[in-house]
DNA sequence: TCCCAGGCTCTCT
DNA sequence: AGAGAGCATGGG
């Protein structure tokens, strides 16, 4: 584990591996993180709201402290993860050896369970920049204020409304999946957290009840919220590089991290569309 | 402007 | 089982 300092109301990452904060707080696997002009990231997760950076080869978070973050963002940027060796483990196939490479400071984050199924229901046939747009309308409109930002709403408070009630966040068709989903989670039909526990299969299985989600929504909310890091969510982007790149199969050194070769093949193949 | 976006549901073969 | 239209909305 990395060596962590703990100041007044801050908490410094000792030379932090594998963890670069744009990589990590802007490849689309979580939706509500900024960058300021000066490089200071702020946010919002477990209703904690905090501001980082990196300083050094450190990452420094402010407003934390030893509990806080022992409790909470020690396992959301999923520090007891060894990188460098599933990284390592990536070098059988040499474009996801590539992909590695080119995205070696992202973390998978362990988001909230909730918040993620939410989030990537609204991600459907949508593009980033407005799938950020709706959530913060949702957070804004629902969610409880927690000094500088809103916290992501429960679900308890999104099963008591209806499409209309949803309106102003301009989600579109989307709404009704996301108050069918809520009800179902705040009625205890779905535990999100025992899908922790569960077999990848059963976990999903469970999932796929909800209307409008499938199978690659399914898979971002087992991935990011849920701990299961052996889903493998295919997106469009995904289906192309596997087709492009892969044969159409995911590279056997990859199986058992296959989440994570996911998000090094998400970033690697847009960043080679944006620089073309 | 027009195509498309971290898909899914529904319908028709 | 598989293919295809339709879906709300707006970013680029």
């Amino acid at each position: 584990m990395n060596d962590i300092i703990i100041e007044n109301k801050k908490v410094r990452i000792k030379n932090a591996q594998n963890f670069d904060l744009a990589q990590t707080l802007d490849c689309g696997q979580a939706f509500r993180w900024r960058e300021d002009e000066n490089g200071v990231w702020r946010g919002i997760a477990g209703g904690r709201y905090i501001e980082l950076y990196g300083d050094n080869g450190d990452i420094v978070i402010e407003n934390s402290d030893e509990n806080d973050f022992k409790e909470f963002w020690f396992d959301y940027f999923d520090l007891s993860r060894d990188y460098g060796k599933i990284i390592e483990s990536f070098k059988g196939n040499k474009t996801l050896a590539a992909a590695a490479k080119a995205a070696s400071g992202i973390r998978i984050l362990r988001q909230e369970p909730w918040e993620a199924l939410c989030s990537f229901i609204i991600s459907q046939n949508n593009n980033i920049p407005r799938i950020k747009g709706i959530i913060d309308r949702l957070c804004e409109s629902f969610g409880e204020k927690k000094e500088k930002a809103f916290a992501f709403p429960a679900a308890e408070v999104i099963a008591g409304l209806t499409p209309e009630d949803l309106a102003p966040i301009r989600s579109g068709f989307r709404a009704k999946y996301i108050i069918d989903a809520a009800r179902r989670v705040s009625s205890g039909e779905i535990d999100l957290e025992a899908l922790r526990d569960l077999s990848y299969d059963n976990a999903q299985s469970a999932l796929l009840k909800i209307k409008g989600v499938g199978p690659k929504v399914a898979d971002c909310a087992l991935l990011y919220g849920c701990g299961h890091i052996e889903a493998f969510p295919k997106d469009v982007w995904i289906k192309r590089a596997l087709t492009e790149f892969f044969g159409g199969e995911i590279p056997e050194c990859a199986k058992n991290n296959a989440g994570i070769a996911q998000q090094y093949i998400f970033y690697y193949i847009r960043e080679i569309q944006n620089n073309a």
